[in-house]
DNA sequence: TATTGTTATACTCTATAACTATA
DNA sequence: TATAGTTATAGAGTATAACAATA
């Protein structure tokens, strides 16, 4: 037995009927997911995820960060940690050293491309990022923000 | 050649220094993230991941979805849904059955299984989302929804 | 021709466990 | 003992391409 087809049903992307749309975590996932593809096709030349791109911004910001404290500013485990850190050495992007104090502590510097590569993403950004605050006031990416920043800081 | 340890680099989240805490697609990103965490930890239980359960969810609100509506809902495309919806139907919680008007559609509808599941989902959902909501007056939950909202709407 | 579902394939991210080395 | 890195492995999600069935 089959039901009505569902040709007229309604594209709401959540509906108030059970509750649905009053869940915080379902529209976060939403945006995010919504937010993650405009930046694939901003950064699609440069071939760097959002993941990639902020391990890159940091080591750049922080240099000689180690791998364990790069997952802490990023929320990540050590396993995920290397999988990043991999992936930019594949590209040349990061050099591992060992650190001088702790013979246990990776030392991570950006290299001359990952610096040119770094460049060109943040021109890359700019437009992603022009495109996600359009829809908001100044005040409210401000707020938005700081919303963001009570669930993960 | 290797710089000084970072032993005393402060853990601050997304520093100010070049503009990376101005993302608001960092913020999202490592909010999302949070969130997703704290998630399958409420539903360890259930082995039910966010995405399975909005998909669990949708059609038990909307009966004889097809899957392209579910993508619909869900900014998914085919390919994407086909997986969600083949683990739900792996574990008896979804029923693919033949759309009466359109032969090329699915039609969608819950088990009894998965309206167990479903029940036992809300609860801890609503777990999860007091411990998401904590952090806010019921006002700013509101406006965090809202702005979420305008990214996925 | 266009749409829907399906399959195959590949890549990214995430997580766990076990191992090595260093503290 | 504890910490940091590494490797192997597995699962989830995402995406593209190609194909069959139906409109």
């Amino acid at each position: 037995m089959t039901t009505a087809p569902n040709t007229t049903t309604p594209v709401t992307p959540l509906g108030q009927g059970s509750g649905i749309g009053d869940m915080v975590g379902f529209h976060l996932q939403l945006a995010q997911g919504a937010v993650c593809r405009h930046f694939a096709d901003c950064l699609e030349e440069l071939r760097l995820t959002q993941k990639q791109l902020l391990a890159l911004w940091l080591v750049a910001e922080y240099p000689g960060l180690a791998q364990t404290g790069l997952g802490q500013h990023m929320h990540m485990d050590r396993a995920s940690t290397m999988a990043i850190v991999n992936r930019l050495q594949a590209r040349g992007f990061v050099v591992r050293g060992k650190s001088a104090a702790d013979g246990r502590k990776q030392s991570l510097h950006i290299s001359q491309a990952g610096a040119a590569a770094l460049a060109k993403a943040r021109q890359a950004m700019a437009e992603h990022e022009g495109w996600l605050k359009a829809r908001y006031t100044a005040k409210e990416v401000a707020v938005l923000i700081e919303l963001l920043t009570r669930l993960h800081g």
